[in-house]
DNA sequence: ATGGCCCGTAGAACGGGA
């Protein structure tokens, strides 16, 4: 089974580009970042079409996220929830769904912006909920469970092109990446690297000064796994091919198979 | 030293992203 998250930056615009991937990649499931579309414009009928139904929830603008599963392999998700109950919410940022006997749990966490912003406390009280909604889903005797998207965290050095000129910025402070931490200390484990991976490996690049083709990027794209489904994971690849495309979003797909 | 691009909502610039 091929699971995938990727934020998509307006699922209006790369719709052609998702459908293109689904169809080489014959993925059984797509979590879907930054959709930044109602639910009434939501593209059921194309995705429909090449053979996939979806678990959504949007606003206009901002945010969005959806669950996109492989009909002929999976159906649909079953036991949709949308927010985390915890934290009361109205930007559109998580969905959660049962596909296949996985819990995929779809995150669009907060950017932060800056960290003496307003915005950055939203993120680590975002964050801080997250956690213990997720507590007593990761013990022992839950369903496996695979918390994917768009954290807005880099979690270490190495995920970084230029450490230094990062530290204490967003997306690299020690709060955020206290917090990482924090969920990896519920058991969830890094799939990326779980595997040997290529020095340098990012899912984000800018748009500007041609940070793509000069690897300036960040990793802050994950798959997380808790334990009884970490030994069932056979490999995890971030797709650079997609942010290789005309008007690429900026984030890359990164994919984890499961046997 | 600063901003550089892209997207949505506009129906011109601006907020937001990261």
């Amino acid at each position: 089974m091929k699971i995938a998250t990727w934020n998509v930056n307006s699922l209006k615009v790369r719709l052609p580009q998702v459908l293109d991937w689904l169809e080489r990649t014959q993925a059984d499931a797509l979590c879907l970042q930054e959709t930044k579309l109602t639910d009434e414009r939501f593209p059921v009928e194309p995705l429909a079409q090449a053979g996939y139904q979806a678990a959504f929830a949007g606003q206009p603008t901002y945010n969005g996220v959806a669950i996109l599963t492989r009909s002929a392999s999976v159906g649909a998700p079953a036991d949709v929830q949308v927010g985390n109950p915890l934290y009361p919410d109205e930007q559109k940022r998580l969905i959660s769904a049962t596909v296949a006997g996985v819990r995929l749990v779809c995150a669009y966490v907060p950017n932060g912006q800056s960290v003496d912003s307003d915005k950055y406390r939203y993120k680590l009280d975002w964050i801080d909920a997250l956690l213990r909604w997720l507590e007593p889903q990761t013990t022992d005797g839950s369903i496996p469970l695979a918390l994917l998207g768009d954290f807005n965290i880099a979690p270490e050095d190495r995920d970084v092109h230029d450490p230094k000129s990062w530290e204490g910025q967003v997306l690299f402070s020690e709060p955020e990446r206290e917090r990482f931490r924090a969920l990896q200390r519920l058991g969830l484990v890094d799939a990326f690297r779980l595997f040997e991976q290529s020095e340098k490996s990012y899912t984000w690049w800018d748009y500007r000064q041609m940070a793509f083709r000069r690897n300036m990027g960040l990793r802050i794209d994950h798959i997380l796994v808790t334990p009884s489904l970490r030994d069932r994971v056979t490999a995890c690849t971030i797709d650079r091919e997609m942010r290789k495309r005309e008007q690429p979003s900026d984030h890359a797909p990164v994919v984890v198979e499961i046997s």
